[in-house]
DNA sequence: TTATATACAAACATTGTTGTATGTAAATGA
DNA sequence: TCATTTACATACAACAATGTTTGTATATAA
């Protein structure tokens, strides 16, 4: 059987998306050879290079089948009508995504292999810049949730909604790096949420 | 000339490990060939072999020049005796970290380079772990000096050292990644040194 | 002063990798 | 039903990279 219909087409596209993706993860984005995919996900070349043009795509498709839901739920689960617990509200958001790890292996590997199994040079500097862009557009959404959080009283005097949000997100992407990092899962990953509800509570 | 002094030796052995730097910082880790390091250090490939068994004993070679005298470094600065400002003192020495990256291009670069332009796999991994070894000793350092500020009433009350501790290490953390991969230079290298006032002080 | 080790350069052999071009059987549309 | 895409597999060409081997001029030690 040489050609299969438009649904097995499909289904080996995700196939190689998810062979890339182990592959990736063992032998990093650089070193991983179209072959190993291919071996991976048990097609030849030449149907990889049907579905993508080249690694990249690959590396794209990989990126977004975890990221673009995940905007989604970030979008929706911040929404700013009716809150009335806001730091509640933050310290869910935060436990959600670390949640969402522990739960969903290919979000895992994904994290993993942005962070440390990825070189971002060339063409992969624009996802640099996606991260960042993303990173600057959840500061904002935490700052509005401090601002509503002050505006009900529930922070302690003189501190900015500003100030804080930078410190919570900073405190919230080395959490994140050193959940990723701690692969043998002791240190950091089993007291994960812990850290978020302490983090907040200094803040009260 | 084939055959150089001693002292010229030891010359190029800093001429190919400066220009696998550069190499590794516009390529990444993996897509830099012993060749184009070669190239960069006006050397040819038989003088790399001569010096370094393989590409990852330049590299190993390039992190140690940074982090062997950071460590040392912070070995002398977190000393606990005679410190009458603990929290003080802790600014300092984060401070310290940030003055470093901007004072030494060097150290910046490498920081880059272990950051976003390296693929932990394989052999790397061990780089890694001994990564993470040192930021539990960082966490550890910290934790004493929280906790003699906490001798000195420098504190809120009800704040464990502990939790504290691991609050600014994730909190410098999420930093030093955001100074790094903001190689614009606008949003984080400039305030950094301010924001680490501003996380300190939200403990007082 | 001479033998030997040193600090490389140059050449070699092997293997890996990429993109493309070609082939082909089956699915799909008219 | 027949022409045309589609969804791949296979083969090809070209290059890149690695580690090793060999060659060699010169420091250096004895």
């Amino acid at each position: 059987m040489v050609r299969n219909t438009k649904e097995n087409a499909e289904l080996t596209r995700l196939k190689i998306i998810e062979a890339a993706r182990q592959s990736f993860l063992t032998r990093g984005v650089s070193r991983t050879s179209m072959e190993q995919i291919a071996a991976e996900a048990g097609v030849t070349r030449g149907a990889i290079y049907w579905h993508f043009a080249n690694k990249k795509e690959i590396f794209t498709a990989m990126r977004e089948q975890v990221f673009l839901p995940l905007i989604d739920r970030m979008d929706e689960n911040l929404q700013l009508e009716n809150i009335d617990d806001p730091l509640e509200q933050l310290i869910q958001f935060l436990n959600g995504t670390i949640e969402t790890l522990n739960e969903s292996l290919e979000t895992r590997q994904t994290y993993e292999i942005l962070m440390i199994k990825c070189e971002y040079v060339d063409d992969l500097v624009e996802v640099l810049d996606q991260m960042l862009d993303n990173c600057a557009r959840i500061t904002e959404k935490i700052e509005q949730l401090y601002t509503k959080a002050k505006e009900k009283g529930q922070l302690k005097a003189n501190q900015s909604p500003a100030e804080l949000a930078m410190d919570t997100h900073l405190f919230f992407i080395g959490l994140l790096h050193m959940w990723v990092k701690d692969t043998g899962g002791c240190r950091f990953r089993k007291q994960a949420s812990e850290l978020v509800k302490t983090h907040i509570n200094l803040h009260r």
